[in-house]
DNA sequence: TATCCTGGTTACCCGTTGGTAACTACTTAC
DNA sequence: GTAAGTAGTTACCAACGGGTAACCAGGATA
């Protein structure tokens, strides 16, 4: 009996990656309010009603360190900080279409039966 | 200044419905694996040698409770258990491939310029 | 002078996630 | 009798993720 698949190691560990950087309840959320164009602190908040500023902070930092997003910060009268996608965060499109696909269909099929 | 995407709100259920199932360090691994076919226990554990009995048990109930996976058992000789997709299990193939995909492209983006 | 807007920070707490080690039960092989 | 392979279970524990509430600073507005 063959123990293990040699080229599932490669991918596990691929999308492993992913994971880590998608990881957590507030990541794709954030993301995915972005690819609507740049925002500020404050709008993603209100896109995101249920994310505290300690997290929606915290999970901005995280995103601007793993290249995703840029925060730029406006000198204006009431400073003004906007978040935008990076290429590398734009290029999780196809992705984040994929998990809404699927927690359409999975919503579909599971959750709507009960 | 609009206060929020409409639309966004139940794309961002549909997102966290998916994550939700998704969500943590081992399901993900453990459904790879079984796309290659299904697998005794000691087949996946071997294919991701990292977890230990305790959570591969855990999350192999939970896959189960989810609909992803099935658990067969045979009476043989030394008792042997089959765990294998679902449709539905099988229906995150295409997530499952974008995931791996973006993990290799961001390791090469950013890992890998480390 | 007080309040609101901007965009956060800090301290504290709790529940879940996941890790380790030991143990179970049954069968076959040495 | 002892070990090894089947498939797990149990208890105990540490770390992290995330929640709440309060607080901060600067400028504008009333």
């Amino acid at each position: 009996m063959k123990s293990t698949e040699p080229a599932c190691q490669y991918e596990l560990k691929a999308a492993r990656d992913a994971m880590e950087v998608i990881q957590g309840k507030w990541r794709v959320p954030i993301v995915i309010s972005l690819t609507y164009g740049k925002k500020r602190f404050g709008e993603i908040h209100r896109d995101i009603p249920d994310i505290s500023p300690k997290m929606l902070s915290q999970e901005l930092k995280a995103l601007e360190e793993n290249k995703l997003i840029t925060r730029t910060l406006y000198d204006s009268m009431p400073v003004t900080v906007e978040y935008a996608l990076t290429p590398l965060g734009m290029s999780l499109r196809e992705l984040l279409n994929e998990l809404r696909n699927w927690g359409k269909y999975f919503r579909n099929e599971i959750i709507g039966q009960l």
